[in-house]
DNA sequence: GAGGCGTATGGTAGCGCTACCCATTACGTG
DNA sequence: CACGTAATGGGTAGCGCTACCATACGCCTC
């Protein structure tokens, strides 16, 4: 006669199975698992070896059930498809991959609604922690996030009023940095060439017309904008619209790198000389901006950095470490090459 | 005296005080929200005023282990920054986003045995599907995948041994369309240079091979490949290598984008007229690839849509509604532009 | 009008695990 | 030698939900 399996279960062994093989309580098989310390050198072995042996694996959802915390990180970016994000996840991922938890994926798609969606779906799970990226929740988020009851970390930029961590760079900056060396370099009818216009998009161009005012040179027509999504594409079209409106256009700094690329093939194309008559800046530094020709100057933004800090920071949260300082600014390196080279 | 609430609920109203609010069992209240139709107009009314008013939310983990599965996809991929699997991605979450399913994520970075280990932490999760990309799981991957309990969908190529069911393309002959293509343009010491060669890039190759033997111009002194993950910056490199091989190459399949993109650099920087000197094909279609210039022939691979119907077809599994055909080929298309136009 | 059958609802008993508390033992301490 | 204290292990009682089965009731059939 069979041993009589639960009709659910599927005949996988449980922790009673173990318990039972070990000639110990399901608790101390619990525990053996959980906090190791705390179990005894000898039937800390005795269950190790049951547990090999009848190859048993925890039950994630019962866990989480008793202990009313599931073993999950929260992730929510605006766009998958944004490389700046897939390393932002890479890192968080990478982070990650040697401890027991698991990554559920939110895509905000750049929409504070759908972020107090997501929220509001990840909550009843009480995930261990939550990862969003950008600072500019809505108050609703913001509530959800701050009575989530787990550590949150913000991520891509920093702020003076965490909900809880962040981990960033200033877009500020990044955009003033930009811009000052091009000025610097000799250019003087910069524009700004930017689409999507996110929050941190928003920062860059802030950071581009301090730059500008700070010299003297600022004028509202060197700005091209779109809140239509960024692709290289998009910075071919954009790139034409401001020639068209300053023809004497003498630099650009785009927004991303995206933007640059079409900029750049729309200088070929056209045959506009890079660097001498125009000028190209981009941001973010991908890979490809070093092999370009001309190769692009390039902000170098943190991204991998900052998916593997903001789980570092939140693993520490959780085990009782919180960091001192909850506000980390990874900087950003100003890459010059080539497409800025007068 | 208020209400003595649980230790460890932190206070969310449960099925229980739905029920008790509504007069109906907490059994009721369940079907009410999962089946509808079961149950009667008025009560339903009734059970939804009930939720609404006090915010009830069902608590995901304990649904997983009473039904003993999670509303949650397992999708496996072998890199989260390789834009192709990032739009595949995109592609499942944006089917799941109208249902209840959350996304789990995998990265297996291009290793059997790390899909391995993630199928096997995937497993005592009881998901509700699961998505893999690639038709080459490994003999214990493959037993995982079969006895998961779940729809399976291998994603990414079709082949004739599907675990469950399969969506993708044929990678050879996308190689073959390529190389068929430059050859029928004129070109002759054509090149294959590619990097990663994972399992698929290695059927692209033997598309390119069978291609070039099939108008006898093969040689192997043509082929340039590595193992290293593929890069633009990898591109310039293996191109000049491939000069170095054979200096009167007149042209180059790339077995991807990036590698096209780095070989379009370098020709510039070289001063090698493309597409007169050399002509380049690319391989997925990247939304840069028409804006380059010259703009870059390459094979239009369905992404997105590879993500979308795979969920469509997990879908309907769950319901009971296999598709009548397993394995999908959704084809690609040739897109010829200047970097081949001799 | 007895029996059969389908439909709507509810009760009971878990799912597999852990929080909480208690029992046992070993080891000082005065 | 009674008593505290710490370390170790276990029992009990859930966590919040759903599978399974029972029940009640209406309607049809012959």
């Amino acid at each position: 006669m069979t041993k009589p399996r639960s009709r659910r279960g599927g005949g996988r062994p449980t922790i009673a199975d173990v318990a039972r093989k070990a000639g110990v309580g399901a608790i101390t098989v619990s525990r053996a698992l959980r906090e190791p310390g705390r179990v005894s050198e000898d039937l800390r072995r005795q269950i190790q070896a049951a547990v090999d042996e009848l190859g048993y694996l925890p039950d994630p959802n019962a866990r989480a059930l008793a202990s009313a915390r599931a073993e999950v990180f929260g992730v929510l970016v605006p766009s998958l498809t944004n490389s700046v994000f897939a390393e932002v996840l890479r890192g968080i991922y990478d982070s990650l991959s040697d401890s027991s938890y698991r990554i559920q994926l939110g895509n905000t798609h750049y929409s504070g609604l759908e972020e107090e969606r997501l929220l509001q779906v990840f909550g009843p799970q009480r995930p261990a922690a939550l990862i969003v990226a950008g600072i500019d929740q809505t108050p609703t988020s913001r509530r959800l996030l701050e009575t989530a009851g787990c550590p949150v970390v913000q991520v891509m930029e920093t702020g003076p009023d965490p909900v809880d961590m962040m981990v960033g760079f200033s877009h500020f900056d990044g955009g003033k940095a930009a811009t000052e060396h091009m000025i610097e370099m000799g250019y003087r009818r910069i524009g700004f060439i930017g689409a999507r216009m996110d929050p941190r998009s928003q920062r860059r161009l802030a950071g581009y017309r301090a730059a500008m005012e700070g010299a003297g040179l600022f004028d509202p027509r060197l700005i091209t904008t779109t809140p239509v999504p960024s692709s290289v594409t998009l910075g071919r079209e954009l790139f034409r619209d401001a020639l068209a409106k300053v023809p004497r256009l003498d630099g650009v700094f785009c927004n991303n790198d995206d933007i640059a690329l079409g900029v750049l093939f729309e200088c070929h194309r056209a045959s506009i000389a890079v660097p001498m008559t125009i000028g190209i800046t981009g941001f973010n530094d991908l890979d490809m901006m070093e092999v370009a020709f001309p190769s692009v100057t390039s902000i170098r933004t943190p991204r991998y950095e900052i998916g593997r800090l903001s789980v570092a920071m939140a693993l520490a949260a959780i085990a009782g470490k919180r960091p001192h300082e909850p506000v980390v600014d990874l900087g950003f390196e100003l890459k010059c090459r080539e497409s800025t080279a007068r």
